[in-house]
DNA sequence: AAAATTAATTAACGCGCGTAAAATTTAAGT
DNA sequence: ACTTAAATTTTACGCGCGTTAATTAATTTT
């Protein structure tokens, strides 16, 4: 294509005889110049490829066409699942996203904001760790940039909060686990890492005396992210003693039923609906992998692509009205009910 | 702590009483500077909380310290893990890590490349799709950046490898299979994402030969990502109908073994080494979900840790010798067995 | 303490682009 | 064809910092 490189607008003003404001405007946006022109510009685009310098484009703007990303923890399928959507909605509408993972560790998130901050993003997508997230952190980063959060949220932080509806989620398995055989315990981390886990608790506990049953709740030590680990080993435990009051274990999390899964496999135990099953197990979240843990795994579908989307969505809206919104807006879809073999 | 906002270095030098070329100095590598200054400096740093625009100082720079890590598909766990691994090694450095996901699409390969080129990295990372990359493209790259791939390679590009030794690994499974039981038969994708795949059925070959066995291959169609639906349908397909030759299988990564356990487990067929056992099923990769599938997967483990370090470690030594490796580096890290109850 | 070395300061330019104001061209409307 | 409105060009400045050369100050050497 081209011959020599283009090294500057300048250069590129003279070779496409444009002039250099005028492509300056194209590159801010394409269609605020006349057609013709936009035409000429992009055959003498394609001819000699020349890109703006990303570094002096955004050194002036107070808001650069970056969105920063930042979850928990990457190596969490459904992070990295919901990632990508986002990912692709920024690039879909011409915002380059960041993606920034917390490793598990809220110091790193408040790093990760650090980082941002220098990157003056146009907003930012976050899923926090929720109460242990830096509060004093994350309010500050919010006085100066945009920002939605999703999956989780800090308490009256934030311009908006899209997720999942835990109490109608778990409603939703409890009312099938209880018509369909005995009722459910549950099971979760005495000190959760997710903060949904807290509001599924308490669903839990308002589903089971909704349908006139007494709540079981067995909560175990362990730290961190490792949570099939936790499943396992734990859960292993509680079940060899005995100590769930019914057959049927409601997990606060998919990876926790994939670890309690494989600890009942391991004690020989035939998990499942059918009639030679000892126990059911059930989850939430339908992580990427519980279709495949055995027996399937039965849980609640969140819908990955419709939080996503209305995540970024409504980051874009804030962002282009240029004004923060006068109230929060919080957005929960549905959970649906995903009947495996498990439960 | 400070008192009103700094806008600029020449700001942040009056109120420190710095001259503005020593504080560039400063920034750029602390160390350059006197002690007694750097002290000033930093005191200074702690009260007023400045930082430089990320924007300015790149603006001029050839290269920056920005480092680009570019994986096929972060939604799968091992390259999210080593894609982890990497960046600690980046920012225990002083680089800046740019992470980037193709999700399982080699033109977005392409286009992360392009918009990495923007952001003129000191060099890049690259985990690439293989056969399946733009050749050209990252060719064209490398010629620009320095770059060093892991896991997979593009032949006779770039200047360094890091990646696992498939034939010391498919040796060393092969050889424990034969050892223990029926000698293994051969589980793939016809048209395999990954690289990887190829050696490691040629190592599977050779290895079956050594050990005086007949190897026997079968091929599955499918294409994509989704590695355990693949495995799971047409492994599940492949086992009713009786079409293993031997009553153990080596698949080409754990994903499908995952896959397969799940097909294995519908159809009521107990897997693993124990005396109730039909069949034994073994994987490659030591996929993190590996130990909770059902049996635990007996699998090859890569050292993800050592092969991310080792990746950074080279990437740094290049960059900041200035000159390019007289000869392409490949280091091929031992995989290890891991024996758990599938085979 | 003087000389030699090293480090910091002053002054000034350039990077690539955003942007504003004024002058000019082009297109649209009647 | 003539008026108007809209788009483009010219001209020029500024952003925040890298960097260099000449000068001055601080430290080390002998």
């Amino acid at each position: 294509m081209g011959q020599q490189k283009i090294r500057n607008m300048e250069e590129f003003a003279a070779v496409s005889g444009i002039s250099r404001p005028t492509l300056s405007k194209y590159f801010n946006d394409p269609d605020s110049v006349r057609r013709s022109t936009r035409e000429r510009i992009e055959t003498a685009l394609s001819q000699h490829d020349y890109r703006p310098n990303v570094y002096a484009v955004n050194q002036n703007r107070r808001k650069t066409r970056n969105i920063g990303v930042v979850v928990p923890n990457l190596a969490d399928p459904f992070f990295s699942e919901i990632g990508r959507e986002v990912e692709l909605a920024c690039l879909a509408v011409g915002y380059s996203p960041i993606l920034l993972s917390s490793h598990g560790n809220p110091a790193q998130e408040r790093a990760n904001l650090d980082s941002l901050r220098a990157l003056k993003p146009a907003g930012v997508l976050l899923a926090p760790f929720g109460k242990a997230s830096d509060r004093g952190a994350i309010e500050r980063f919010c006085r100066d940039v945009p920002v939605v959060t999703f999956d989780a949220t800090v308490e009256g932080v934030c311009e908006a909060f899209v997720g999942t509806d835990n109490f109608q989620s778990v409603e939703l398995i409890v009312e099938y686990l209880c018509r369909s055989g005995e009722p459910p315990c549950f099971f979760e981390m005495k000190t959760p890492s997710n903060p949904n886990a807290n509001k599924r608790r308490q669903a839990y506990l308002e589903a089971m005396e909704r349908h006139g049953f007494a709540p079981h709740i067995h909560q175990v030590p362990g730290e961190g992210w490792n949570f099939e680990e936790i499943g396992a080993t734990e859960g292993g435990k509680l079940i060899s003693a005995g100590a769930f009051e019914t057959d049927t274990v409601l997990c606060s999390n998919d990876r926790l039923a994939i670890g309690m899964l494989s600890a009942a496999y391991e004690l020989g135990l035939r998990v499942g609906h059918g009639k030679d099953c000892t126990m059911r197990i059930a989850g939430q979240d339908d992580h990427p992998f519980s279709r495949y843990t055995c027996p399937p795994l039965t849980t609640i579908a969140q819908d990955y692509g419709a939080i996503a989307n209305r995540a970024a969505s409504t980051l874009f809206r804030i962002i282009e009205s240029e004004t923060r919104l006068s109230e929060r807006e919080e957005t929960l879809f549905e959970g649906k009910l995903v009947m495996r073999a498990s439960a």
